[in-house]
DNA sequence: GCGACAG
DNA sequence: ATCTTGTCGC
């Protein structure tokens, strides 16, 4: 899957586009206290036909209060190919981003950053094609290898593939299971943990993540009331 | 050849 | 991701 071939070629060219978009990614400290941190999240409907990508923007110092939230709504156009996701859920998340009327700044996204098979997941194309500092924090692993971390929260190991550190398994809560931390665009490990384990003081997802997550959800009930089926 | 495989 | 109720455990 590190280089996979497809007969496609739209697949083939979305691989040199995501090559492409690699090139422009920045690994380096996101700013030191971030207080407007958005969560950025998809929803799709029972037939997989449209979905809906969101972004809410809280005040990571106030308690998570909601500061700003936007959402898009948009046909699929791309399947879901391990690897390619980037390609079926930016371009929605990219409008709802167009929406917003304050800027975040920093992003968690419900996807990998670099802990991807070519250094470029969802969370790093987005911060890529937006120019905005994002942070990958997935609820299950797409490639590497790592030894479970300690039960405490807070205690992290270290997500390996070919010999290099892609990202970071954190415990973000007690008894319940890791994430999967990476850094995405203009922002590098330390300060993607620090971020994911900051905005995750009482669940496992990380706050701005969540109310993401239940904004699309929401979004995706009320049309769907409205819709046959 | 056989699994694995973000959302 | 989505289809779905109750249920077990800290």
């Amino acid at each position: 899957m590190k280089r996979p071939e497809y007969a496609n070629p739209k697949y083939s060219q979305a691989l040199e586009e995501q090559e492409r978009l690699r090139a422009l990614l920045r690994l380096e400290p996101l700013p030191e206290h971030p207080r407007l941190v958005a969560g950025a999240d998809c929803s799709f409907n029972r037939f997989g036909t449209t979905f809906w990508g969101g972004f809410v923007v809280c005040d990571a110092q106030a308690g998570f209060t909601v500061v700003d939230r936007a959402v898009a709504r948009m046909e699929v156009s791309f399947p879901y190919l391990p690897g390619l996701l980037a390609f079926r859920e930016v371009p929605v998340l990219a409008r709802a981003y167009e929406l917003l009327r304050t800027a975040p700044e920093v992003t968690l996204v419900d996807a990998h950053g670099t802990a991807h098979p070519r250094r470029f997941g969802s969370a790093a194309h987005l911060g890529v094609a937006l120019g905005i500092p994002t942070v990958g924090c997935a609820k299950s692993r797409l490639c590497g290898t790592f030894d479970e971390p300690a039960p405490a929260r807070g205690a992290w190991s270290p997500l390996m593939l070919d010999g290099e550190t892609l990202g970071a398994v954190l415990r973000t809560r007690a008894g319940a299971a890791p994430v999967f931390v990476s850094p995405g665009h203009r922002c590098d490990l330390a300060s993607a943990l620090l971020l994911a384990l900051r905005c995750a003081p009482r669940y496992r997802i990380p706050q701005p993540i969540r109310l993401a997550h239940e904004l699309v959800n929401e979004a995706r009930k009320e049309a769907g009331s409205g819709e046959e089926g």
